[in-house]
DNA sequence: TTAGTGACAGCTC
DNA sequence: AGAGCTGCCACTA
């Protein structure tokens, strides 16, 4: 959303917006995907910046772990937004396989 | 232009 | 299984 279309903040906003609900993807996924490979800490810093007003589904970012890397205060609300589309932690953990996004067959 | 930084990932102990 | 260390990429000062 800034300048043309060709910075990585775009690609990711773009291919962010594609996730759907209800699913999840990896930063590194996501910078895979927006053809920024190895660049998952990029994505943060991107996310980060984002305007709370934005339309783009960044509670649906976690880690490799399935975990929530966020601090404190929003990582809870970035739960609560999670849940709230379907995808429930098992173990304090979001099992990737199953909400991982984008995933090739739907079982 | 160089150095420092981060909402990560992967490997090792 | 969990904690720590290193590597990586693009951005900001």
């Amino acid at each position: 959303m800034q300048k043309s279309g060709h910075d990585a903040t775009s690609r990711i906003c773009l291919v962010l917006a594609k996730v759907p609900e209800g699913r999840v993807v990896t930063y590194g996924g996501l910078a895979e995907l927006a053809g920024l490979p190895r660049a998952a800490r990029l994505v943060g810093q991107t996310l980060r910046k984002l305007p709370k007003d934005t339309g783009l589904p960044w509670h649906r970012v976690i880690n490799a772990q399935g975990k929530i890397s966020l601090p404190e205060p929003a990582a809870r609300r970035q739960w609560k937004l999670l849940k709230g589309e379907g995808i429930t932690p098992i173990n304090g953990k979001i099992d990737l396989p199953r909400y991982g996004w984008p995933k090739p067959d739907e079982l």
